[in-house]
DNA sequence: CGACAAGTTGACGCACGTCAAGGCCGGTGG
DNA sequence: CCACCGGCCTTGACGTGCGTCAACTTGTCG
């Protein structure tokens, strides 16, 4: 049930994670209510349902989309270890958007109910939460910039940028490399594009020496072009917190 | 400085807000260092600065957009009475969007150093203040959808119902109409839409006799119909908190 | 009545979508 | 070991929804 505890938390070690004090440490250690193990693929929080639980990501990558009834779908963001998942529907009557696992993965388990406990006796840990739905809501608003108004080649450049930052923050990377779990089919649906026009312009980016995309390893090749095509300026890299 | 005690705050009366205890309003009124009044047309936070104070809208419409550098913008979402604006900035180190007056507004000042008071103090406001972000969010989400994956004759149909749902929750309609101090290009920029494209399917939208746009007047001619088309299931309808 | 912002409309072009046909590769079973 | 299968990737041909350009109209405010 427990293999993790948060005293020997493997993420705890992350440079970018804020230190917690032992007081902290310990009300979170007795908040988390288990762990939860995602195969890949597995949907584990599902659009129009009302979740009694929070997650922490403590490893692996998942992914948060909506659907239209028709089919057509929509990747809002990804959800990285550290991140929260869940929130919209602890807080709000229920979530309006679905979450699956794209590796593997491994998520603490919290009790929506003793949430409100956390607000009453932990006012850091609050504004902790509340900082990590500020941040959610930067990503999305990037997101949306992106899909309203940057151009094929530019969404892709800019996607690429944004998980290599958010995958090297926490050490994930190797070099310039780093592991993707992800399909064509995911890329087109988070950015708007259609799968065979998302091929393409992987293509050019390829063919640019921009990037390499082979058998889900992804090498950037060229940082500071892709910057200038994708017109971004980054992720601020402030200590975040984690619960 | 201050017309509007928190104690005789117009907004409290709307039937959508929760209500507060009595303590619960002497702390808001003491957080509130005063009142701003935009004029329609005023930029009253920006892209790239950090805020020293986070705002409630008292009256009026305001929009928060980001640019590209080359000028292209796209406009996040739209800010309505006893929404929070600039929390963003207050937690995180910068805003990364920018905020302006559609109307004339009045907002609330807050501190964003009395934030964390707050936190120590009112976990209940706390929670509110969650409560508020994640809403924000899921707008944001349904927003993403709508550009990612709805038709430009579907987005218009969904942003009309959006607002005049958001609108109508405030009291702030006249029946099926309601005033909208939008340009077409704040419609375009909303929808990832070309400002011509956005005239020519309004045209449609009134042709098929399903709304009527006249001098900043909208009416809602045919709802059930936009529904459909739209593909949208509406806002939930739950009692909000307002700070 | 002039000036300027906002809305309207038609003509034309292109970025991206759709369709369709293979190709590659890892997994499974005989 | 090969045969087969089902995901996923790839590529060309073609279609179209939406963008761009440009000119005109309408409304508004001095």
């Amino acid at each position: 049930m427990r293999q993790y505890e948060c005293e020997r938390c493997p993420l705890r070690g992350v440079e970018i994670f804020r230190k917690f004090t032992k007081e902290e440490l310990n009300f979170v250690s007795d908040f988390k209510s288990g762990e939860l193990a995602a195969e890949a693929g597995t949907t584990f929080l599902t659009q129009g349902s009302s979740s009694a639980y929070v997650y922490t990501v403590l490893s692996g990558w998942g992914y948060r989309y909506k659907y239209l009834e028709d089919g057509r779908r929509q990747v809002l963001n990804f959800v990285f270890p550290g991140e929260l998942v869940g929130l919209q529907g602890a807080v709000l009557k229920e979530m309006e958007h679905s979450v699956q696992a794209l590796s593997d993965m491994i998520l603490c388990i919290f009790e929506r109910k003793k949430l409100w406990e956390l607000y009453k006796n932990y006012p850091m840990l609050a504004y902790d939460i509340t900082w990590l739905a500020a941040r959610e809501e930067q990503m999305l608003e990037e997101h949306l910039l992106t899909v309203g108004k940057r151009t094929a080649k530019e969404r892709l450049a800019y996607l690429v940028l944004h998980i290599f930052e958010r995958a090297k923050s926490l050490g994930m990377n190797k070099g310039k490399s780093f592991d993707v779990p992800l399909t064509q089919q995911h890329v087109a649906d988070t950015l708007g594009l259609s799968l065979v026009h998302t091929n393409k312009t992987l293509r050019v980016l390829y063919n640019q020496e921009l990037i390499s995309w082979k058998k889900k390893t992804l090498t950037i090749l060229d940082y500071d072009r892709l910057c200038d095509i994708a017109k971004w300026e980054g992720l601020g890299a402030q200590k975040r917190p984690f619960i």
